[in-house]
DNA sequence: AGTGAAAATTCTCGTAG
DNA sequence: CTACGAGAATTTTCACT
């Protein structure tokens, strides 16, 4: 699973998560080295799925996301079954745009993108109605401060 | 700031937040359309900033940041100047993915992705070095169950 | 592994329906 | 507002260093 990166190759990833919409040419103009370089080690780190999707990030706001909320959910429930449909739910439900398994006391975090408080509330009956939770905390976003999907490689 | 988003305009973003790396004809086809009326939508979304800027999203644990911690965190300042220092510190520092203000209880919520719990801890001891802060808790991700930035346009 | 150039594809925009 | 198509730019391949 390790795969091998080395100093060029950072340097691409770090051009390429600040901007992937810039032509081979300006992406190898700013590391040092020239288009077939550069290009065979994009097709590599494709390959070897350390480079994921390619995306647009939208303005949520403008497009009517004006609630962020994330959720710490306690549950009393840890065998496979309800593991499984707990997992179907989230990967069902659009809003949910991040879930993660937590060690300790809280067993889940989720980030939920929802247009405004009531539709959250639709989201957390909605989910209570398909999966048993023992206790669910809602934090409610009011500024997003930073936000990046760039990993400091 | 509320822009006008048609039908079209929907399914284009659906189409580039799944994958931006299409070719304008690829996703004309897939929206029921022809390359220029894509073409003039997408740059007017782009020029009114709901399309921001396009990025590659990198596979973590390909590149060694195994740790992931969402920080809970409660400060008894809460004057502009500690508030100012506090955005600056997280700003500056690139394991910082997300940084949200909260309402209620909890104050602020980071998303912080580092190679292990060490390199964690030293972020920790340099934030409170930085920033004075009255109460931490850090919940460490075991497992990303749901990861996307694409929004339910 | 890097260079440079040629071939295939895609972007950008003018013209027209 | 949408479709088509030509010229410009870019991506992708390949022979050579």
């Amino acid at each position: 699973m390790a795969v091998r990166i080395d100093d060029l190759d950072r340097k691409i990833l770090r051009e390429v998560q600040r901007d992937a919409g810039q032509s081979l040419d300006e992406i190898a103009r700013a590391v040092g080295s020239s288009k077939t370089p550069v290009w065979n080690r994009i097709r590599k780190m494709r390959e070897a799925g350390v480079m994921g999707t390619q995306t647009v990030v939208l303005d949520p706001e403008a497009l009517g996301f004006d609630a962020c909320f994330f959720v710490l959910i306690r549950t009393s429930e840890h065998d496979a079954a309800w593991q499984q449909r707990f997992l179907e739910a989230l990967r069902a439900r659009d809003e949910v745009q991040e879930a993660h398994r937590l060690a300790g006391d809280i067993d889940y975090i989720l980030k939920v993108r929802v247009p405004n408080a009531r539709a959250y509330d639709q989201f957390y009956q909605a989910l209570i109605a398909e999966v048993r939770i023992h206790n669910v905390t809602a934090l409610l976003s009011m500024e997003e401060l930073k936000f990046t999907t760039a990993l400091p490689v």
